[in-house]
DNA sequence: GTGAAAGCGCTAACAC
DNA sequence: GTGTTAGCGCTTTCAC
């Protein structure tokens, strides 16, 4: 049996202990207005002495403020967020606000569930992944009234302003890089989810990249699931049995990129020679494989610092609202130097 | 210049509109009491209407109820947290509770302060990583008043309860099953981190389990910061480089042992004939290396789920205050067979 | 089945 | 520099 929940501390108790209003208590713990030295020695101690925690759900209340940022993400599982969630957090870091993370799972629904949920709290900012979202979600975000940062991706438009990259781009950057390098017989590889609206924007601009210069997508092959090394063996070994004769994959995220690059390295494939590869995010933890992979980085951590110096106050809100960061292409040596 | 906070609605807006006291809302809002049909489905057409979101700040305070799970871990970018949350969530699902997740960063200061802060939401329940706190910390967990389930390590007291492994046993074991092999000559790998006592367990478990036997740890190497592919390939270097004798590499995670791996086959060394590899947590996102990784899988994921119920109040607090799973040794074949 | 009154634990605003 | 009063937006409790 737990002993019965003691009934937790209030500024009552603190301010019986110290011998001063609960007012004054409010006062040195929020370290706010004059308060004399003495005093406020005489309270810190009591409230430690007593194991005082702040009641922030009264205190949210009463001053109608709440310092969290509400941080909505598809995925925690996925090399990329955390690097976002690390940007925020070390700008947030300096001001009293600070992040609290939704995951939304790549679904409209549950993202509105997590955002009704979220405001529910009034937080004093909002940060989402994505341009994408249900008109419900959308109706909310307009009405919160705090300042809203959609990252991530630049296509498209936001509610109230976004910091990310054109995965479009990206493509049509990757496409032109690839040609350039004479390869022709390209194949793209990536997740089956519809959801994923950057990795589908990707494959847009890259197939858009392509028929420009008069090159059709040899052959594209998606996975269900979670990225992996073993998926991205399968994947290849599946595009590559279908049609040989590709010279060039594209992977959708670096993780299935390096799996493809360890099975084709074991299958005695010339790469970048006969076959080239290239992945997507720039994931740093993978550095370190037996080629480095082509690829690009998505600049996540500084997608998160900006969005947060904007929620923070720290930056104005953009003008035209989108600041478009420039992704780094890592030519890694899976693609012939031209 | 963003327009002005619109006052956000109350529950008054919404009464307003529906023609029914404030309580009726709040009643059908929450799906509590008796409700007529009729006057249920005015209120949710008003609400939905009106785009009402509640404030649990202020329902919170009027209730004393927060359905609020603290869930506290060292780091995100850390493969093996996400798979932990991953089951806290399942877990949590069907029940009114939510998690809300904050990082440590293997900072026992950091600690407390995250441990202070989500204590002043009155969470319903608390999840924290490991059996070591501050002192301040301690006396905060067992002021709370809530139950408090400190996962992933077994070995030593806990606050309240714990469900987790015992590290030390995973060390001792490794230690058996190297030395059954026949390797004599056995290097340790892993991060520089004092605080990080579940990977420190393994290697006192680990160092006493090879001297049960009489063998010495011939060497140990320690990295700082981050785990990659590429720490993993540097560290091996310089422990081989050190001891060219060694005959078995123990890494403290799958992600260096893998960079480990990478660079032992480059060099054309004899895996596991003339050196046998093995790494901790069976991360399910590197199967797919060339040789998969002798390791030991350390049931994040069950881990997670066991404490949610608890807190949850699905399953009892176990008797004892522990519940130690049993991790499960994951052969690969990077370790000779006997 | 519905409503009115009181109060959760704080802080804003103002008084002294 | 410190205290008093009112009230944040809900839910509890009890009356009807």
């Amino acid at each position: 049996m737990r002993t019965a929940r003691p009934r937790a501390l209030t500024l009552r108790d603190v301010s019986a202990a110290a011998g001063v209003s609960e007012m004054t208590v409010s006062r040195v713990l929020r370290d706010r207005g004059d308060v004399s030295a003495a005093t406020r020695e005489k309270v810190l101690t009591a409230a430690r002495s007593l194991g005082y925690v702040p009641n922030r759900i009264a205190g949210g209340l009463a001053s109608q403020r709440v310092n969290l940022v509400a941080v909505m993400i598809p995925s925690l599982s996925n090399l990329v967020f955390p690097d976002v969630l690390g940007g925020i957090s070390a700008e947030l870091d300096d001001t009293p606000l600070q992040p609290v993370v939704g995951v939304t799972q790549y679904a409209p629904a549950r993202e509105e569930a997590v955002l009704y949920d979220m405001l529910s709290w009034r937080p004093a900012g909002l940060i989402l992944a994505g341009l994408e979202h249900s008109r419900a979600a959308r109706a909310m975000l307009r009405a919160a009234g705090v300042p809203v940062v959609e990252i991530m991706d630049t296509d498209g438009e936001s509610v109230d302003c976004a910091v990310g990259i054109s995965h479009r781009r990206v493509g049509a950057e990757m496409a032109a890089t690839i040609l350039n390098a004479g390869y022709r017989r390209i194949g793209f590889l990536g997740t089956h989810m519809p959801e994923d609206h950057r990795a589908r924007k990707r494959l847009e601009g890259f197939e858009a990249g392509l028929s420009e210069a008069g090159v059709p997508l040899a052959a594209r092959e998606f996975y269900q699931g979670g990225s992996s090394l073993v998926k991205g063996r399968e994947l290849t070994e599946r595009i590559l049995t279908r049609k040989p004769d590709l010279d060039f994959l594209y992977y959708s995220n670096d993780m299935i990129g390096a799996g493809g690059l360890l099975w084709c390295l074991e299958q005695g494939i010339d790469i970048p020679g006969r076959l080239g590869l290239a992945g997507f995010n720039g994931v740093e933890m993978l550095k370190g494989l037996p080629r480095r992979l082509a690829t690009t980085d998505a600049r996540r951590v500084d997608i998160g610092r900006r969005a947060a110096r904007i929620v923070a106050g720290k930056d104005p809100r953009p003008d035209g609202g989108v600041i478009e960061l420039v992704p780094t292409f890592l030519p890694g040596d899976t693609i012939r130097q031209v």
